[in-house]
DNA sequence: CGATCCTTTGATATGTTTCAAGCTTAGTGG
DNA sequence: CCACTAAGCTTGAAACATATCAAAGGATCG
């Protein structure tokens, strides 16, 4: 029996950007769905896996990776609560990344099949989830001219600053401090750095007094130095009404 | 009065993977258009703009961009006759990137409510346009490890490549013959590299007998030598039997 | 309290950029 | 049809950002 407390993130997801109404309100919270608690590492989808399921997730840190022919390895996105990771599953099939913790974690297993049958029978749930993967592309863009187009300190800077804005918007902490759940390596695999390069370039944006870092948690000290550093606009986000940064 | 063999790209292309009905296909020949002839450069899409139309590509090539604080360009996408290029104006008002002609073009305009209508009415099609988005993205998803892991002549081969297989998908070229309608800078744009180092690239591509080239055409003249330098793999289109590759 | 994973630091190697100049090609106007 | 021009291609030499290799120092966790 679906308890509607665990799919009230992703509802809280949807309805950031899309209104919905009270009827599809509810058959979302009707969705059926299955429970796992999985630890760093754990992967959630392989590449080439046929997939049947698409995760939501409940707390805790996930990304989605792809890997070379050598075996390098480039994060492509970060999520966190409430995102649905892998809503593509709904229409393709065949994954065509991976899909792994970061932290900790605790999904929500939902059938692409539910999700479809909730697109046909509610148009405005088709129309939320559509847009949600507008957005994702939208942030992937946004990836890639980081990666082609800035430097180490940019590109870690931007990471950092669009890391902290989603975790505001997902109200997942509060303002300068945020979590960082990610090792230095992973850190560079996400920016197409090495971690040794990461682990220098941390060290000037420290020394620069932008940020400070304990740990697993990552305090912003100048705002809008960082976002300067990093080339950071959030429109991209396309996010209504952030409370922080331009 | 729309004359159904201009939507017939778009009509192509959706239902090489999603089949439709009569009536989606009927509804869809019907749809209102403007149609325009742009020279290469031209702007379709500014960074920033409200945009309120989404351009079908009738014949040409066309690329979405985005640039840094400091003036630099990442190509982000390149697209060709039948794609719809900018989808997510649909649901997403404020433009995220450029769209600028590469060639000369010719592009049917939209109107996004029109095609927000359709979607409404036959939710086969808002299905097919869904998994058009997320084809998409994956395809930004492999532009992202492209640009993160791999070295200046395996991200070269790779984007040939997958600018072969997709011209070969349109029916645009004829095998090994493929255009390249892109100066040595747009490659390097595209690449995140400099023209200067396409250039020597390049040059080591065609030593490597790899390919040759003839102004903005490429011969492929060794495929499978040009996807193992590229590190390709095609199961990211997506694309339903290609003739080609694997 | 050992073992493993992560971070930090140093020295060196390398791929790519930058700067600069000459060359080729295609388009344009006389 | 020929010059003229602008755009793009090619090549060389030098500078630079980042990678690689290697080893030591800190955490974290059973």
């Amino acid at each position: 029996m679906p308890n509607s407390a665990v799919l009230a993130p992703m509802l809280d997801k949807l309805t950031r950007r899309s209104p919905l109404g009270p009827a599809e309100t509810n058959a979302i919270l009707a969705l059926q769905y299955r429970l796992a608690d999985v630890d760093p590492g754990t992967y959630l989808v392989r590449e080439g896996n046929k997939v049947k399921n698409c995760c939501l997730l409940l707390w805790g840190f996930v990304y989605q990776s792809k890997i070379t022919g050598s075996g390098s390895r480039q994060i492509v996105s970060i999520h966190l609560r409430g995102d649905l990771v892998d809503l593509q599953n709904t229409l393709i099939e065949d994954a065509d990344h991976n899909v792994q913790a970061l932290t900790h974690a605790q999904v929500a297993y939902i059938p692409c099949q539910a999700i479809l049958n909730l697109t046909e029978a509610y148009p405005a749930i088709g129309r939320a989830l559509w847009l949600d993967t507008l957005v994702d592309a939208s942030m992937a863009r946004e990836w890639i001219l980081n990666i082609g187009q800035r430097n180490a300190r940019q590109r870690i800077a931007h990471l950092l600053c669009e890391l902290a804005l989603c975790q505001e918007a997902a109200g997942i902490c509060k303002a300068p401090d945020y979590e960082l759940p990610m090792t230095q390596e992973q850190i560079g695999d996400a920016t197409g750095l090495t971690s040794v390069h990461v682990n220098r370039t941390l060290g000037t944006l420290r020394a620069d007094g932008l940020i400070s870092t304990d740990g697993r948690k990552v305090t912003i000290k100048d705002w809008s130095g960082l976002r300067s550093a990093g080339d950071f606009s959030k429109g991209y986000l396309h996010q209504p009404a952030l409370p922080f940064a331009a």
